[in-house]
DNA sequence: GATGATTTCTAGCAACGCTAGATACCAGAG
DNA sequence: CTCTGGTATCTAGCGTTGCTAGAAATCATC
């Protein structure tokens, strides 16, 4: 028993590595740099054990994204949480979400720009991804229009964050007036007469 | 003279060959299927060849993307002159920018997604790339507030289209909604009170 | 028809994701 | 302590990618 449990736990210490060397190695270099070789010298062992693992080097780029989502929840909750009015609190959110896609660009690809797959709109999606959308939901659920459907709000929201990041990260738009446009977009989402 | 004519005319052909063959091979297959040696046997010519016209398989990207542009703004003037009110101008447009993108997913992902090397919100940007814009300019400014600026507001608008399309093709949001969802945006960038 | 430049092709490099088959390891039985 | 069976790991290699050097073929000109 004793002996079989050490090795399960030294297989998942293992997988845990893959991860993390996967999330280092993209985030310091791009996603391109990760190679299944490279990968496999960082772990020190063989390219064979990273398929022992996961399916595929999608799978631990998804393994990737959902680490990072988890991360992503946290650094928005905190956003949210210490927001005053609901106004600031959408602004504080958008903010976090768009500093956090400027700090961390091949997390945040992993997540919401490259094809892995991972289920999204569905209720198998893993959980940090549904939290991380919580998060959004609960900042956009006050300023919710009458007749609107906050879920969708949300997602129209999502939308714009998401395009405002990934067109000025590709430099499709310059990164100077990026502040003025999120404001713009926030301003635009808020009903006219919200505190 | 009519010797020299003759070979570039000849060439200009088969750069225009190469550029139609890759656009039509991503259209049918997506860009993944576009490889230099499907490419080249399709033209009937060897791989060098391709490195004769362009530096690299991204030139030849960047060559589809800016014909994309072109057939792009030109179905957005149509949407943009064909309507009526400020925001039927705008819903119009916005139409004809989703519906573009999921009809011809490969051309809009080498316009707006993958990392081509092309010069976007500067001077030296293609004529056919700031013509897309252009349009979209045009359908933003009539719906402008006092204070605003048309192009800051326009680039927050293509932001979230942008946004909207490329989560939806990537299935992190559902296709069934996106109607409404599109309709959301629209309706908060217009200003109260506007026809 | 020979010559010299230009165009085009053949063949190959290094790197990629991934995998089959050989090898090393190690817990438990005698 | 040795042997055995099963697991864990590695070596080596397949087929593919973008790209290129050097050989071969083509063609205008003398």
């Amino acid at each position: 028993m004793t002996i079989q449990t050490r090795r399960e736990r030294e297989r998942a210490e293992r997988e845990r590595l893959i991860v993390t060397a996967a999330r280092e190695l993209a985030e310091a270099e791009g996603w391109g740099a990760v190679t299944t070789r490279r990968l496999a010298h960082r772990i020190e062992y063989s390219q064979p054990v990273l398929y022992s693992h996961f399916k595929g080097k999608g799978a631990i780029m998804a393994a990737v994204a959902v680490q990072g989502c988890a991360d992503f929840a946290a650094e928005m909750r905190a956003a949210r949480t210490g927001a005053g009015s609901a106004r600031e609190t959408l602004a504080a959110v958008g903010g976090a979400y768009t500093t956090f896609a400027r700090r961390h660009p091949a997390l945040y690809d992993a997540m919401f720009t490259l094809a892995v797959d991972l289920p999204f709109a569905t209720p198998e999606a893993p959980a940090a991804l549904r939290e991380a959308f919580g998060e959004l939901l609960q900042a956009v659920r006050p300023i919710v229009a009458e007749g609107e459907d906050t879920g969708l709000l949300t997602e129209t929201y999502w939308a714009g964050l998401h395009g405002l990041v990934t067109l000025m990260r590709s430099g499709r738009l310059p990164e100077e007036a990026h502040e003025q446009r999120l404001a713009l977009l926030i301003g635009h989402l808020v009903p006219p007469g919200t505190n």
